[in-house]
DNA sequence: GTCTATAGTTTGATAGAC
DNA sequence: GTCTATCAAACTATAGAC
């Protein structure tokens, strides 16, 4: 019985950090207040610094909470046995889980909110998560840092192109795999002449 | 003699609108606040007032300005008659003009200042420096919105990735003539297939 | 056109009762 | 752990003297 109270806090710290989120979708990650947050769970305001220290702090869970949800997600990609394949199906999840929330983007990704920088613990998060991604390309040959960064550039012109023009449709993400092998072509191309 | 009095109001300004675009450097875009502005400009807070109606108009005097400058720097490009190398040297334009200024950029481009919208009549001079751009392409066989959104994402995709990493290298973007002339191959050889 | 003074908010954070 | 009450600071914007 002693984890009572602790599983009551962990639900309670959740909360909060479901209820950031969606302010954060509404109003912007930076531009949402704590009493706003407050008043969105059903508390008052100076109750949330029984859950996070400072509002850097909450920043750093939600950056945490980002990081962990993406390792999940690419963690639970089935991978198919073609190397090539498997990057394109990987880079898919990476860009559906940007395009899935903005918000969390801005924060994870882009991540210029006024004052704040993560943790070293949650950019171990950070690192960690995108392990998944560095494999697949290693295991499609893609090991030079220029194709490396290539590829990440095309990944987010794509998902960049998308949210800040047509955040609802496939204008461009519907191009992604395209380019991917547009790409890996022309590097096994270089690479044989 | 008349103009005087109207020379020295356009001088002050600018002055601002300078110093404006140098804190947004170094405090964020939607980082400085109209205080510290007054302090770098030499003046007091509320004389400010004087030139421009709201931080709203500042914005918009900022975006106004920063498309001007985009314009007046595509215009100027000396274009090769050779259409492809015409749309890379276009594009390098844009890609400079872009990393020159990461504040004025994030402005301009990404734009997610909390509540500023452009006014039309800024947003105009925005699409008209655009049209620089959109020119090149047709003159270089890309109309179609696919070949053009791609283009985009990639360029995008470039300045991105330098932009949130190394902002002072060239790692993104010494890649952009070649994934240019990856693609419009690539378009050419799906088009004659 | 610039100033002083200040209104009027909003914000993040703290003190202390219960 | 939640509350009321409040602080101290920052901000945008306005009023009115000069």
């Amino acid at each position: 019985m002693i984890g009572k109270v602790a599983e009551r806090r962990e639900a309670r710290t959740q909360q909060i950090l479901e209820c950031a989120w969606e302010l954060a979708r509404t109003e912007g990650v930076a531009g949402f207040s704590l009493h706003a947050l407050a008043r969105a769970v059903g508390i008052r305001q100076p109750s949330l610094y029984e859950y996070f220290a400072s509002k850097d702090a909450l920043y750093d869970a939600m950056f945490a909470d980002g990081n962990r949800r993406l390792h999940d997600r690419l963690d639970a990609v089935k991978l198919p046995t073609d190397p090539r394949a498997a990057l394109k199906k990987m880079l898919r999840a990476f860009v559906d889980f940007a395009l899935e929330d903005p918000a969390r983007c801005e924060l994870i990704f882009q991540r210029h909110i006024p004052g704040f920088t993560p943790s070293a613990d949650s950019y171990a998060l950070a690192e960690q998560a995108m392990v998944r991604v560095r494999v697949a390309m290693q295991r499609a040959d893609v090991t030079a840092t220029g194709d490396v960064d290539c590829l990440v550039a095309i990944t987010g012109g794509v998902i960049e192109a998308q949210l800040s023009n047509e955040p609802d449709t496939k204008r461009w993400t519907r191009h992604l795999e395209r380019l991917i092998d547009m790409y890996l072509d022309d590097m096994h191309r270089r690479s044989t002449k």
